[in-house]
DNA sequence: CGTAGACCCTGTAGTCACTACAGGGTCAAG
DNA sequence: CTTGACCCTGTAGTGACTACAGGGTCTACG
């Protein structure tokens, strides 16, 4: 498989590819006698386990790190099971963060009496 | 004023301030005769300005444009609340996205058995 | 046989919003 | 006269890619 097929079958840039492999993550695939990269099955089972990583909020450290344990040949699930409680618990954290701002904005967007004023509240109060 | 004086009384680091003159967001302030730059309370205003939109989660390009709303003559709340509008609906987003994520992780988290396991069911499911 | 177009390669620079140096100058206190 | 706090400019680094520039390779069509 060469790299344009991987990415359509993981559904990402050929670019993110290529700088997975640079920066260590995917394991470097062979090259054909023209020097084209080709994969294997085991690095597409390697691309999605890294995307579906990222889709889930985890950092490419985690990711790093996931893969790690994945590498091992009895995965440790404790690790994993802390890995994850860990990244929830950030979620959360984020989550509580965006809720807490969001309050703040809808307060100071009912200061604007309908967008009528010319003399905008809002932006005294940013001012303050 | 002096830098390090406007950075405490702002709580944020003397580089940030310099950061923003430098992309022009903050207008430049005059300068002493040793070359230090020298602020007046009108810089902290608008530092201040700049540092709170930063904190509600306005991207630079949308405290640029709050700036810009702002150093008008008669500020337009209308555009104002425009912007507060598309922000909120744009943390809404965030947080529904990040919701959506939690619970993924706290599915996979469940498939765990308490971390007894050594083959780990979440690496299986993440590689597919 | 020639060429157009799709694919591949490497390497570098850009993104956002800063942060962290390196390598200097200035100034007040001891 | 030296120490240390403060200031200056300019450049490089962060994370996680993305977008070129400037090339090579391969297949299909005329």
């Amino acid at each position: 498989m060469r790299i344009g097929e991987l990415a359509s079958t993981c559904g990402c840039p050929v670019e993110t590819i290529r700088y997975y492999e640079k920066i260590g993550l995917l394991p470097t695939p062979a090259r054909l006698a023209n020097g084209y990269r080709s994969y294997e099955d085991e690095h597409r089972k390697w691309l999605q386990f890294i995307l579906r990583s990222r889709d889930l909020g985890f950092s490419q450290d985690e990711v790093r790190r996931l893969t790690d344990i994945a590498h091992q040949k009895r995965p440790a699930c404790a690790a994993v099971h802390d890995l994850l409680e860990e990244h929830v618990i950030d979620v959360h954290k984020r989550i509580a963060e965006l809720r807490r701002l969001e309050n703040a904005l809808l307060r100071l967007k009912r200061q604007c009496h309908d967008g009528t004023l010319h003399d905008c509240p809002v932006i005294d109060e940013l001012m303050q």
